[in-house]
This record gives structure tokens, C-alpha cells and sequence, in this order.
DNA sequence: CGTGACATTGAACAAAGTCAAAAGTGGTGG
DNA sequence: CCACCACTTTTGACTTTGTTCAATGTCACG
């Protein structure tokens, strides 16, 4: 049995591979690693080694704020593929700790980006896109699983306020919210009634301002610290390293 | 102004284009379409016609339940890709809505292919997986964000039993869940202690049994309807379209 | 002005969390 | 084989957070 097993049969069974890409694949899952339950396999900011498979076993990706309350982002089963950010030279955003005994297999780093070799650079560019809106979707899952009404409102702001700033929509602290409080507490997994009075109530604080449909993060530092905010998951969007 | 000028400052500002590839990316995104707010631009389970790119405005993604609640699964922005699973041939997960007035444009579906031509059939592949992942935790933030606590931990469960299932560790509507309550407390948003009731009364309720590390999905029919469980997002597993 | 969509407020209610203690479980070594 | 340990699960009482329902405001626009 090859480590890439039930990834393979994964990848069959979606009619993605046959038997000469199977035997490619299996070439490049080199390094089989074993890890005890509750090793940290992963850990988030680490620079990224390299692509993981799980062969065997259970793993969970996490993320956790600075006072202790953590999200499971996902449960990886074998089979599952991981990290595949190695693309992008983005480091971790996330922990990942094996749940019961586990055995990965690495991708080799080089190895991977050689299948894109031949590819336009504009493939990677892609993947790039899609590897950084997977990490908002995993700060989502944090900021609405373990996040209050409050912390959340203020974290889905500061998200807003940094992604429209690289386009040039928002500066000063301020930018224009162009949705209903409906569209919000949608977002927030809230009832827009509480959306309505968490927003009062910031606004109250001081730490925000409201006028038509212009939001001001009056407050940016005091609004960070009241929801753990931290720019890692978008950072990339001016730091990411230059691919080959 | 180019329809990809948001897009071209997102992917400069991450170092991952020159000028010549921004060229090349103005090339595919041919046709702009225009959509009012309110209007949906891409309906849940229709086949995918092309990725597209967020010119100007905002739209949202969401999943809604059978019962009308919805979940904005994260909002697009200017210079936001979506449908990047154009290459793996899935219909959407999810249905897109403008939420102010909204201009798109299209990155043509063969022309994407394009990109990926000379690339080995494994990037493709990897590609897959990627997308894969996101639907799932696209689900993941659904679950948390608008299901109960019975509805979340009876999904979760089938989604744990699908999975597993590809890969041959799970059959007869039983498998082994080798993590503690406070594991999938940490994946559900939930506390321990309430995981651990839910838990109890969905036995009580025989819809599932419990014994040491086993699971077994009593009445799956049942636990199905419970939670509005589609097994949409997880289908590409067994009826994904062939690639190129 | 009047109208309709969106926002705010209050009061009653429900869901899930917290705290604390008791009951299983399984593994270890005597 | 049993006693002991650490850990997980269960249960009950109480608190908190956010929801629901319903009424009232506000504002842009015809």
C-alpha cells in the first residue's frame, strides 16, 4: 500500500486520474512522516515546507485567538490534501495538529511547482487568488464560531476596511458600506435586530462613526484589540514572496 | 480603465505579476456584464460557465437552507475572482448576488483551460482537491452560522461519514470517530457540554448509536432531513466531469 | 406629503454557555 | 486481578447571549 492510496482513489473516483498519473503522483509523495496524537504538525506563521497528504489517521486544522478560545477550521481525513499554499510561498495561517496517530506524506516543494512548469505564470496567479480567499473563508469560520455578536461586527468591518483599501476604496479609516444590516447579519450568522443594536452600541463606544452608508473606524487600534484582529490571513496581499 | 485593474492591483501589490502577464489577463477577461442589486448572477447547481472577475461593486455568496434562513458565505469585492471551479467542471455550491449595482467580467472558460495547457494533468488534479476543500468549508461556515446545535452536530456527522466513506473506512452507516466531544466542540462552535446533551439525545432519539469509538448513522434518512443535508458539495467526489 | 424599505427599541423568550459535581473509561503498575 | 490515576463524558442548576415579535422611527424618493 503507497501512501498516496487513498488520495488516489480520491482522485479516481472523480475520473481525474488514470493509472500513469497515479504512478506520477505516487513519485512525488516522497517523505512519509508519522506524528503521535496531539503533535502539532503544522504550526501557523511557519514558513511552508512543503505539501502534505494525510495517509493515515486523523488531523484538524485550527485556528486559535490569544485568549485561548479555539475554531476547528476542518477535520482532515485520509486522503486529504493540505497546505497547498506552498504554491504561493504564504506561510501557515493556521495550526494543523494530528488528532490520533498520523501518517502524512510530503510533497516535495519543487516537485509540486514543476507540474505547473510549462503552465502560464497566470496559473499561479490563480491559484494564488484562491489559496487567499480560502483563508478568509477559514477566518470566517473562526469569526463565527467563537467569536461574540460584538467581536464579530467589529471583525467583518476591519476585513472590509483592509481588502477595499488595496483596490484604493477605502483610506482614512473610512469606506462605504453599500449593504442593509440584513446583508451583514447574514454574513455574521446574527439576526439583523442584534446586528442593529451591536452597531448602536459601538458607535456609542466611539469606535465607530455612521453617516449614509459611510462607516469610519474611528477607533482602528481599539477595534482590533476588542476582536483579536490580526491582518496574517491578508497580509499576503502586499507580502507574498515571488514565485520562480 | 481595464475591466482587471482591480484585479491587476490586488496581483501586483502580492508581486506575482509584471506588466506583460497583466496584458495577457486583460486578453481573457473579454466580456463585461452589467447586473442590478438584488440580481443574481450565478444560481446554486447550474454548470459553470467561466470564472469571472468583480469589476466594480459588491456582490455576496451564499447558501441558503430549505426553510429560507441563508448564510452569506463571504462578500466580493472589486478585484474578487469567483468560479475559479470553471476548471474542474462542477456546477456551483453556492448562488452569487449583486448587492449594489455590480459589473463583471468573464474569464473565458476554454481560455482558462488554456493557461493550464502544458502544465501536467496532476495540477489539475491539485486544483481540484483545492476546490474541493473550499466547498467544504463553504458548508463548514453554513453549519455554524445558521443550523442549531442538533442540526450542526447531526451534519457534521454526515459529512464525516461521506468522507470517510470515498476512501473505504466507512460502510454500513457506521464508522469510527476516533476524537473526543470537545474536538467536534471546537469544529461546531459549540461548548463541550452541550455537544455532549446533543449527543445523548440524538441516541435517545435513536437516530444514532454510540458505543467506544463507534458511530453508527441509525436512521440516515432521517438525520438527512434533520439538517437539510445535501450532499451537493461533497458529490464532485464521485461525478465530477472529466477533464481536458 | 405619502410610501416603502430599512433601522431602532423594548419586552418576553429560547438556546446555548458556565460552573460544579458525579459517573464512566481505560491504562498502569502493584 | 484489582486499585489507582488521569481524562472524558454526563447531569443538574443557573446565567448569559442572542432571537423573536411587535411597535415605532427615519429617510430617500416619487
Amino acid at each position: 500500500m503507497s501512501p498516496t492510496d487513498a488520495l488516489f482513489s480520491r482522485l479516481v473516483s472523480g475520473a481525474l486520474l488514470d493509472d500513469a498519473a497515479g504512478a506520477a503522483l505516487a513519485g512525488i509523495a516522497t517523505s512519509v512522516e508519522r506524528h503521535e496524537a496531539g503533535e502539532v504538525v503544522v504550526e501557523r506563521g511557519a514558513p511552508a515546507r512543503g505539501a502534505f497528504v494525510v495517509v493515515d489517521g486523523w488531523a484538524s486544522r485550527s485556528i486559535s485567538l490569544s485568549d485561548g478560545r479555539r475554531q476547528i477550521v476542518n477535520f482532515m481525513l485520509p486522503g486529504d490534501l493540505f497546505d497547498l499554499q506552498v504554491f504561493t510561498g504564504r506561510p501557515a495561517d493556521h495550526t494543523v495538529t494530528a488528532l490520533t496517530p498520523l501518517t502524512t506524506a510530503q510533497l516535495d516543494k519543487t516537485e509540486m511547482l514543476n507540474l505547473f512548469r510549462g503552465a502560464s505564470p497566470l496559473a499561479l496567479a490563480f491559484w494564488w487568488a484562491a489559496v487567499q480567499e480560502e483563508a478568509i473563508l477559514r477566518e470566517q469560520i473562526v469569526r463565527n464560531g467563537r467569536r461574540s455578536a460584538r467581536e464579530r461586527v467589529a471583525h467583518l468591518l476591519l476585513e472590509l476596511y483592509e481588502r477595499l483599501r488595496v483596490t484604493g476604496r477605502a483610506s482614512d479609516d473610512a469606506f462605504v458600506l453599500p449593504i442593509g444590516q440584513s446583508s451583514l447579519a447574514d454574513a455574521l450568522g446574527l439576526s439583523y435586530v442584534h446586528v442593529s443594536r451591536v452597531l448602536s452600541q459601538l458607535e456609542r463606544s466611539g469606535l465607530i462613526e455612521r453617516q449614509r452608508m459611510q462607516v469610519r473606524l474611528v477607533d482602528r487600534p481599539a477595534l482590533q484589540a476588542l476582536c483579536d484582529f490580526s491582518t496574517l490571513y491578508l497580509d499576503a496581499w502586499e507580502r507574498t514572496a515571488k514565485l520562480g
